[in-house]
DNA sequence: ACTAGTTTGGACTACGAGTACAACCTATGA
DNA sequence: TCATAGGTTGTACTCGTAGTCCAAACTAGT
């Protein structure tokens, strides 16, 4: 895969929509060429296929939220602080990019079974999380739990599913504010199962 | 879709594997039907096509997850053994099939499309939970939530994602009740979460 | 034996992913 | 001004495979 003009990566968001409504495998290379306005030629100058067209633009979400998360993991504040810093920020930037989500959703299986992605996922999500609850110990803000990192797997997926369903749902009727809010709740969640005991 | 004799059924839990491993995508139908032992004639005279039979094996299992997690739904305790319980239930049944978890997990996208399937899982866990975390506020073992549908939702997240996880690990190394050891971690992350405030 | 539904093999069609390639554009820089 | 290199695109092509068709065989009930 060469490196991708910027020009071009925006344009492909526009396809984002069509993979994510129907598939991957339902979505033919000819309508998303068409309705990202790029020639199949060029898709193909670009990727090896459409295999690679959305792991591209997963990859790009990802490093998103991989950024937004470690801004927030690496704040100020208690661990727990930053632990709610850091789950606001990966459904914020989920509710950003509906239609992203929407297909990864869709085709999460591939990438597992796409290793660079399965690492992204990796550094992303579990990883900053992971830390935060080692951190919370450390400092006292959140309590030890028997398995840190199934318990970062259980966060994640709190999160993730939450998030794609609103995601899901489509910003039609709720703005990414509104989402926000009712994602408190996830996080009140997490964080009073995570506080301290007593 | 035509009524499925039990034989062809568990046949088909055969090419599970192969979906799995491979993606809907890049598993022939050829391939599917060498696997399974059923012939393509027989297999396109129940299905209309390869959707049609990723689509049987996922319903087929959410039965069988709406079913346990019924039982324990509405078996005897207080809304947060209940709870622990139905959480439990689904960790097993995920555990206990993790090809078709697998296959699941590739192709969920498809099954957000489906709309048949996106009612058996509303009913196999949603419903259910939703239930207990009302029943948890009457009977005093669990705590009010701020969005309920919200929470639920999160839980089932985190299940999910703990078990698929758990399944796609592979029971190479790990036996299922070892897997279930392990999942108690996000049990009492939910549990602890949803305890009554003091 | 007659019928209705099921099972199967094998040949066939249709469609779409990916390839090939030549023509064209746009820089850079000598 | 030309030359070279790399990017961009249209078009026509190949090829794999999902799904169709159909006739023959099997099974079971009456």
């Amino acid at each position: 895969m060469r490196q991708v003009p910027a020009k071009l990566a925006s344009k492909l968001y526009g396809a984002a929509e069509l993979i994510a409504e129907r598939g991957l495998a339902d979505a033919k290379i000819d309508e998303i060429a068409d309705s990202a306005g790029i020639p199949k030629a060029t898709l193909y100058y670009y990727f090896s296929g459409k295999e690679e067209i959305l792991a591209f633009l997963l990859s790009d979400m990802l490093e998103l939220i991989a950024g937004e998360v470690g801004a927030a993991v690496t704040s100020p504040g208690t661990a727990r602080e930053r632990l709610e810093e850091a789950v606001k920020a990966q459904l914020k930037v989920m509710l950003e990019n509906p239609a992203v989500c929407r297909a990864l959703v869709g085709d999460l299986g591939r990438a597992t079974r796409l290793p660079e992605l399965a690492i992204a996922l990796q550094a992303a999500f579990h990883q900053p999380i992971e830390e935060l609850l080692t951190d919370g110990v450390t400092d006292g803000s959140l309590r030890q739990v028997g398995d840190p990192g199934t318990v970062a797997l259980g966060i994640f997926g709190a999160i993730t599913v939450a998030g794609l369903s609103a995601a899901v749902e489509g910003p039609a009727d709720t703005s990414v504010d509104d989402s926000l809010r009712g994602a408190a709740a996830i996080c009140d969640l997490l964080i009073a199962g995570l506080a301290p005991r007593g």
